[in-house]
DNA sequence: AGTTGCATGTAAGAGGTTACATGATTTC
DNA sequence: GAAATCATGTAACCTCTTACATGCAACT
């Protein structure tokens, strides 16, 4: 059992999920490819953590619909309790900001502004995901609780938003300094 | 040339380094080990994008001194204005916030705390660095510029500081949540 | 007519971690 | 006496990306 494995349990708390949705929704917290999660998936399935029912369907290919087991659930409680690892954050753009006086202002100046909209389209589709999640919820985002299933997005968009707010100042920060 | 390459390169722009303090120096940016390290760099020299020279020691091991050739500040320059990679993280601490709800307030509560005292001491260690900078700089680091040594270093400090900075008040704010 | 989205899977290869191997000095 | 630091390197293994493979529907 890896960290990802682990990550789609996670997801399939919330329902049931096809190996397309899981690859679409785990993007945010622990990027990953199809080709890594279908075979995760088929070994969870076979050690019992999930379950599938297959769907037909005639327009679009057959799915599998997974299902958290409540195995599975006894292995993500068993999970929350142990140590927790570091976060890994590999970022090129940090590579080439600690070289970045061997280009002139120029060429510096473009490798900033090219990071500092993609922090600024970031930064839009955090509000879109908060704008969806208002219409999904029947309290104020504010109030909702531990026991509110929408909780633990709300709460991740929140991390997500948090951290790429403040590498956009930074950026922008950066910029004066070029100058 | 992966990125990892160019990073060791970028490190070397501000000075000589053996494979081992580079791996020490690229931890917080791109972090690797030395074994991933040492194979690049006999690769770096074979294409004569560094050279080295050999050091006896008596009480240490002997070591390899690398520095840049003008063949290997080239390979940087081109690197710089080539389309920069997102940035990747992976932060198992997301997953299970995600699920968090599974466990009772006790045990959410210490995984939370766990990662608090993580940041916590990310910042200290940022101060830390800060002072030190401080220390070795000419000038106070409020008017480093592009030309000065440190500038990339200063940067990067600032940068990383301000991310945990957001994730540490993140999980404060989540805290409260809680109860 | 070509791309995007849905939907699954495998194979090859690059990237990254853990473990093996050695050995003196210093710190706890 | 045990662990950490300096210092290099290889081998085995796991993780992740890219490419191959298929096929229909909807949009541009």
């Amino acid at each position: 059992m890896n960290t990802l494995s682990y990550g789609l349990l996670s997801l399939l708390t919330r329902g049931s999920r096809t190996g397309y949705e899981l690859m679409l929704h785990i993007q945010p917290f622990w990027p990953a490819k199809h080709s890594q999660i279908y075979p995760l998936l088929a070994r969870l399935e076979q050690n019992g953590y999930v379950q599938f029912v297959h769907v037909p369907q005639s327009d679009k290919p057959d799915k599998k619909v997974y299902s958290l087991t409540s195995l599975g659930e006894d292995a993500l409680r068993e999970w929350m309790v142990m140590p927790t690892d570091e976060p890994v954050l590999r970022d090129e753009f940090a590579l080439k900001v600690y070289c970045i006086g061997l280009v002139d202002k120029g060429q510096a100046l473009k490798v900033l502004l090219d990071r500092e909209n993609y922090y600024k389209k970031k930064m839009e589709k955090f509000a879109l995901s908060f704008e969806q999640l208002k219409n999904d919820s029947s309290k104020p985002l504010e109030e909702l609780s531990l026991e509110d299933p929408l909780f633990g997005i709300y709460l991740l968009i929140g991390k997500a938003r948090g951290k790429v707010k403040a590498d956009l100042e930074w950026c922008q920060w950066m910029k004066s300094k070029l100058r």
